[in-house]
DNA sequence: TTTTAACTTGCGAATCACTTGCAAATTACG
DNA sequence: CGTAATTTGCAAGTGATTCGCAAGTTAAAA
């Protein structure tokens, strides 16, 4: 592990929510090139130590979001109006999509969910 | 209703999975400019006759890919060897995404889901 | 410890999926 | 028709991400 890998590693997991690239690129824009950082991205989910996902929000655009790989998965809820993430909590779609795979025959490695709105802090704010 | 936009919703109407920009672009490349097929898809998501989602594949990249609009969705699978989709039938997430709107006191408005893995087909192939 | 091979980084250019500005072409409508 | 509103093509612009390559580091061999 490289410096800037273990700092990417770091960050992300102190971050208790997603992470984007972008994001990552702003914090360390003084330490290490962006093309660094998404090689380190690259090469930490390549040893599964991160999971990803891509969500489009209309403040920030598409960008792919990172996580700590553990076993027990969780999926999140994205704010349309402050674009902070809520935990939503481990999968809880385990029987569901395997139903959906036995039923059409499918090998299914992997799922992605995640839910779009308004957070309570946000709701408030009205 | 253009002539444009007539012939990208029958596309997608004619489609039996969902049908990225790009494809459309190609389909369409004698007949309409890139910018006309993705205006014509802003347009038609905007009035509610398109839902999409945002998928990356190894092959095709980052790409938006466009259903028709109905009132119960449905969710889909994507193959990574043929990079084809797989219809698993309508959305049977309802419940757990109210019972996780109301544990969080969330205002969920959409939520994503699709599932990636090997079609029976490709896994035969193997 | 020097030698050498392997890996990592920064920088700049390139990609790729869109998006936008603007003038020309269509369409809507009084 | 005659004018206003909308739509389209074309070219240029964006923004996230990727790539080539030479320089910097690290690791392994001798
Ligand atoms: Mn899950
Ligand atoms: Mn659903
Ligand atoms: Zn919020
Ligand atoms: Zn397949």
């Amino acid at each position: 592990m490289t410096k800037a890998r273990t700092h990417v590693l770091e960050a992300i997991t102190q971050a208790k929510e997603p992470v984007s690239a972008r994001q990552l690129c702003e914090k360390f824009q003084s330490d290490y090139d962006p093309a660094t950082i998404y090689r380190a991205l690259h090469y930490l989910e390549g040893k599964d130590r991160l999971d990803s996902f891509i969500l489009h929000c209309s403040e920030h655009g598409t960008e792919r979001y990172y996580v700590l790989r553990s076993n027990e998965h969780r999926h999140w809820f994205h704010c349309e109006r402050c674009h902070r993430f809520t935990d939503l909590g481990l999968c809880r779609f385990d029987d569901l999509v395997a139903q959906m795979s036995a039923e059409k025959g499918l090998a299914i490695t992997s799922h992605t969910f995640y839910a779009t709105g308004i957070c309570p802090e946000c709701r408030q704010k009205i």
